[in-house]
DNA sequence: CTAAAACCTGACGTTGACGTCAGAGGCAAG
DNA sequence: CTTGCCTCTGACGTCAACGTCAGGTTTTAG
């Protein structure tokens, strides 16, 4: 078996890469509509994903929950998949960076006021 | 002049606060709106804060940036006011506390994500 | 074969912190 | 007095990532 018949890779539907990836069956379509996650269909027309679409779609959350847009990470898509990216890419990962770092520094500063109320109101019941 | 009747301190309208805060004047409508904070009112009705105002907007962006609701901050208010606390207000401080350092924790891991592209594609041009 | 579980396509609802617009006063300057 | 800026109270609009419901098809288990 030669490399590009290799893998016969088992296809997956759409409730098992929700469940593995711990997200809803609505927010795979999402992912779909949003032009971030592309299947194939079956024949009748379900959705149909290879395994590692529930990387993908965990790597999707961990950037969400970096402030980063749908839009954003199709726009940055192609940086993962081929590695190559023009100026403007660049640009926009580098600005994404930056301001994933400024929201660091900031929750640092108000986990630090938090923590200076808990320590006081711990001593002084 | 004694400690109550020390400053008649000169008063402030919405205009000036929201400046002073670097927020809209619709903004600082919505904290009163949502009980965060209360002006006291001029005879024909216009809201009059006191300079403090100011650093308290500070500190509900700061706390908004974290993550905090505007009706959790207002059932957390009590703390810095009075600096008393009951249980529940206590379990909710720490609640936020461990959510934030969560999601400082996140964050820290998209970042070393982020950077570990900008690396690649920057030497891969 | 049949019933349950899973899937499909719309399409409207939700949440939070505001933006924005309309229409009506209020206030200091010239 | 009037011009111009500030303020007031509603009240609807926005955005993003889904939730939820309706009504119908497909797959799977027994």
């Amino acid at each position: 078996m030669t490399a590009t018949a290799a893998a016969a890779e088992r296809l997956i539907r759409i409730g098992e890469v929700a469940r593995g990836a711990g997200v809803s069956v609505r927010a795979v379509r999402y992912y779909e509509q949003q032009g971030l996650l592309i299947a194939e269909r079956s024949p009748s027309g379900q959705r149909l994903y290879r395994q590692d679409a529930i990387a993908l779609i965990r790597f999707f959350q961990q950037m969400f929950a970096a402030g980063l847009t749908s839009r954003r990470i199709t726009e940055l898509l192609p940086c993962w998949d081929s590695g190559h990216t023009d100026a403007e890419q660049r640009a926009m990962l580098r600005a994404e960076r930056d301001r994933i770092q400024a929201k660091v520094d900031d929750l640092q500063a108000a986990l630090d006021r938090l923590d200076e109320v808990i320590a006081v109101t711990d001593t002084h019941p």
